[in-house]
DNA sequence: GCAATGGTTTGATATATGTCAAGATTCATG
DNA sequence: CATGAATCTTGACATATATCAAACCATTGC
């Protein structure tokens, strides 16, 4: 419980988006009893402030895939940092439909969309094998009122999440069903960019079901996007598994008419 | 600049969703200075407190339909709450496309898209002659660690923000056009009534086109909407007035095949 | 009061995506 | 390894919404 390496030995990079890929021996620096990278990396806390950090969470039990972490509807009182896996958040309608608001991967927050009704609002469901870092909101409250930048961090990642809706409607609102698929798989790329992971080969967690709901599309609608990707030479898959061959060519196609 | 009412002298709503019709009278008094309506009324602050509160707030000038309360990449410093008039937040991409995110009106908060940067993700634009109150984030950061009623405030106003975005996801992603228009009505008529104001007539302060870029339509998809409505006897609708003649109606109508 | 302008309505047609259905893969299980 | 259940791909067709175009209406300024 320790903090081992302790941040000071390696400066971290300023607050703000997280681009520059990260390596996980730093990551495992970061935080000592749970990945909390967040929540640690990009902010400028001291080691006992670390410390403070981990004093107050706790690192939860694994889930398997079609586990729930929280059901809408559900008591809120933590947010939850993703250790190891990843999970989909998703509404339900009262007239059965439902809709995938969001994934999260390893290192990501989930659990923000509850504080405002002390209710959840959605449902968090794991994808596959996942451990996560329980915080307790009013812990973390109480905390960030000591500490200014956990505070304006805590902020920072609420204005993120905003942020990234917001761009998720004007996927929704304004492009068209392979403009979005390459949005998708440019995000992930990124995401997995800024794990120090491959950017351009990484295995799909969800399913086309998943990924349509998510995209506003129908199943089938993704997977002829799939093919015509691949059969343009701009990815290579085999239905889980995704090569990205072209990334300037991907990138090109967002905003072509037709 | 002082408080003359006094909140003590009518014991606020609970915290939580603002549902109740609330007087103009009472708006007047919850706050001094400026119209709060978020920040202020949920919360159980004490007179002193909503002092506080008064002391770092600025009322801002007014803005003419079309003038820019704050532009995509400009510098972020300020919450702003909206103290007359009504605004939209629209998001540019790179290739011309824009997509309006939101219509704040009179008591909403608006500004919270740019925390996660310090510089503002969205362009905000008056609709009509507005006015609103500045609040300069850090000084409500610094009050907000002092008040721990304000600070988990400040926490619902974002965390509701991510909910009412996911809500639009939803929508985006999975209505009919005529589903998306008869919630986006019935969300106005909501937001009318919570204010003291008619539930069932208002004037549009938006172009077809504007809801249209919200709702992920064209224009014309919209003003057909408007029209099946009229002629169903569920609307009545005169350019940007509009009477909601049939609310059951309209909310059968979401989820309804065909 | 009359252009001029921008916004709105309505119609005819095009098109992207949904729907339905059949086969082909992949994955889990005994 | 064999069987069955999911999941994925592909095709043919249906349909909701976009596009294009024209007329209509409302608001502004002269």
């Amino acid at each position: 419980m320790t903090n081992k390496g302790g941040i000071s030995a390696s400066p971290l990079p300023k607050a703000g988006n997280v681009q520059q890929p990260v390596s996980n021996s730093r990551l495992k620096i970061a935080c000592s009893n749970c990945n909390l990278r967040e929540l640690c990396l990009p902010v400028n806390l001291s080691m006992g402030e670390i410390r403070q950090l981990d004093a107050i969470s706790h690192l939860k039990r694994s889930y398997v895939r079609g586990d729930y972490l929280y059901r809408s509807g559900g008591k809120f009182q933590s947010l939850y940092a993703i250790y190891r896996g990843s999970f989909k958040t998703q509404v339900l309608h009262e007239d059965g439909r439902e809709q995938v608001t969001g994934f999260q991967m390893i290192g990501e927050i989930i659990g923000l969309d509850a504080i405002c009704t002390e209710h959840h609002a959605c449902d968090a469901v794991a994808l596959e094998n996942s451990e996560v870092c329980e915080l307790p909101f009013n812990k973390l409250e109480a905390l960030s009122r000591e500490l200014p930048s956990l505070q304006r961090h805590l902020h920072k990642i609420m204005s993120r999440e905003i942020v990234r809706d917001q761009g998720i409607m004007l996927l929704l609102g304004s492009m068209r069903a392979e403009e979005r698929l390459a949005v998708f798989l440019l995000s992930l790329s990124q995401r997995f960019a800024a794990r120090g992971l491959s950017p351009t080969q990484f295995q799909l967690r969800m399913s086309r079901q998943e990924i349509g709901s998510y995209l506003g599309l129908k199943l089938e609608t993704v997977s002829r996007a799939f093919s015509h990707f691949q059969n343009s030479g701009l990815i290579s898959v085999h239905t889980r598994s995704v090569e990205l061959i072209d990334l300037p060519g991907l990138r090109a196609f967002i905003g072509k008419q037709h």
